[in-house]
DNA sequence: TTGTAGGCGTTATCAG
DNA sequence: CTGATAACGCCTACAA
């Protein structure tokens, strides 16, 4: 591998013009900096990013930290990621599938110094334990995260506005014995759906039945078996909303088994709208959610809190859901945006 | 953040014996390793890791080159290689959603020394034009990819053999007509799983017809449109194979709203089982690909490329697929091997 | 406009 | 067993 003094020797200067031209600090003449140019092209100069970070104390590269996430929503989130890091000319250290707080925390310390600051999605506990484990002044976005107070960035979607959205609609279908499928415990994002089935319900006056919230973990299995829960009721609801679509799915594929019609006898709905859901049989109606904008955003609000450097305040920001209509609740096909509901 | 210099004058040492301690590198008395290893921890040192590879010329870090991948297929593959990759200490440099060749060699330069070794995916062009973007003798390994020739380590899924024997299930099951929704053009995958419909046929003396081969590309919705050419055939094929999943259900999605029965009037089984093939109705039967182990032993490899150093053969590797068999092609749900068939 | 030289935080090679 | 000290490749005052 060439280095810069390879080129400079080459071109006959002295590195420190060398990194003059590279960088675009100061003046060099227009003939040097040719040059120098040429050289550096055709010795395949590419700098050192360690040297350079060793002297800069800047990566380029920003930390991704998520939990154990599944299918269409971690290649979605990493996708928007990618693109606006990218974008900027940003790489990506990311560290995935962490199930549990030891784990996360250990990754947490291992980017230390490797990257100018950090994504991070920690749905199942409160952030603030986590960043102990961070250098002093990191920058960081929590994405979907439980977090209290304001001190760091975050950005999160409508869960519960788009929860309460979609039962309201199913009562407005006229059911009045609504189940919910819940999302697993101590999640946020499954707690706020949660919270937006109650309120819809309450809303509407109707009594909510805490027989009728049935434990879920968001896989399509135990949507499966959460059924079996559901047709023991009584009286047996006729909607179930999903806490997200492949739990509705993993539900479906048990009513069907169990002869029970949907949506003529059962109702159902559920969460994310991923690609697949208006594909299954009957269409899946759910709340859809911008999935690659979370990633993207979260890390245009990164990298202005890495410009802004030290004094900025906080930033907190919520992606909008949309309600998909598609067969399984019944209605007719249409589409609305929340704002409508 | 403290540095080894801190360490040092804290315990009253060289930054020399600190180094020792650190990487258990030459001997050192126990009660100053005590003493240092108090020290470091009360600091909360952590070695500045530009510093040290700098010195070290190594990064502890391994690029993966992903391409433009949907769904539980990037999820699941990135999960394999992340848990491989920490388990032995490495981090992970992602670059992913590369559609084009220029695009993915952008990529491939801006980790130019910031990495160890690579994994590369890139099933739409031949390797060999990539790797000339990379610096000497980079250990990587090629993961799914088209790649003539031995001279880089390779890992690849039995796509011909799944795709004939699921193939070749179809016709035990008296199928004459066998269709094949293809996937995306100029891809590796795609045109082994190609072959393999190809070679059942021929094997099971039933002649081919070009008709038969609908173009798709791995979406959803591109199975969802492929039905149209399929029910337009005449006479109509009883069963149809799709390259993979995401098509398969897309197709039957459109099958249902033609009313035609799955799998009465035509069966339909695809290729990849992802885990929510079996939820889907009726159940589809498709070709299992251990997509985390896919990742898995990519990693490994990669890593026993490393630490081999440059005289090292080449590897070439293929991971078995499985049949899965449910209701979506007529037949009794079980379960077997490729083996059996 | 250009060059010299110091230093970023480690590791590694010597002496002691 | 321990300590100086020279790299590693680059950036950046400061001089020229």
């Amino acid at each position: 591998m060439a280095t810069i003094k390879d080129v400079a020797r080459e071109a006959g200067v002295s590195v420190a013009t060398v990194s003059r031209v590279l960088n675009d600090s100061g003046p060099v003449s227009p003939e040097t900096r040719r040059r120098i140019r040429e050289v550096a092209t055709r010795l395949r100069f590419a700098p050192n990013s360690a040297a350079r970070s060793l002297i800069t104390a800047r990566t380029t590269t920003l930390g991704v930290l998520l939990p154990d996430l599944y299918g269409e929503f971690f290649s979605e989130v990493i996708r928007g990621i990618d693109q606006a890091a990218r974008r900027h000319g940003y790489h990506l250290l990311v560290s995935s599938s962490h199930a549990d707080r030891a784990e996360t925390e250990a990754a947490l310390r291992a980017m230390r110094g490797r990257v100018d600051g950090l994504v991070i999605m920690s749905p199942d506990l409160d952030a603030r334990a986590l960043v102990q484990n961070l250098p002093d002044r990191l920058p960081l976005v929590l994405l979907n995260s439980a977090v209290q107070g304001d001190a760091y960035d975050a950005l999160t979607i409508e869960n519960y506005e788009g929860a309460s959205a979609m039962v309201r609609h199913l009562i407005a279908l006229g059911h009045r014995r609504v189940a919910m499928l819940k999302g697993a415990a101590r999640n946020q994002d499954a707690a706020d759906r949660l919270r937006g089935y109650r309120a819809a319900l309450r809303s509407a006056g109707m009594e909510r039945d805490p027989a009728w919230e049935i434990a879920g973990n968001f896989t399509e299995e135990s949507g499966y078996r959460a059924v079996e829960a559901l047709l023991r009721l009584e009286p047996r609801p006729t909607a179930v909303f999903a806490a997200n679509d492949a739990m509705a799915i993993g539900a479906m594929s048990a009513l069907r088994e169990a002869a029970v019609a949907i949506p003529g006898e059962m109702a159902v709905a559920g969460f994310d709208d991923i690609p697949i859901a208006r594909y299954v049989s009957p269409p899946l109606s759910s709340v859809r959610v911008p999935i690659g904008e979370l990633g993207e955003r979260a890390t245009e609000m990164l990298l202005e809190a890495i410009r802004a450097g030290k004094d900025r305040t906080t930033r907190r920001e919520t992606l909008a859901t949309t309600l998909v209509i598609r067969q399984s609740c019944g209605s007719a096909p249409q589409q609305g945006s929340l704002t409508e509901h």
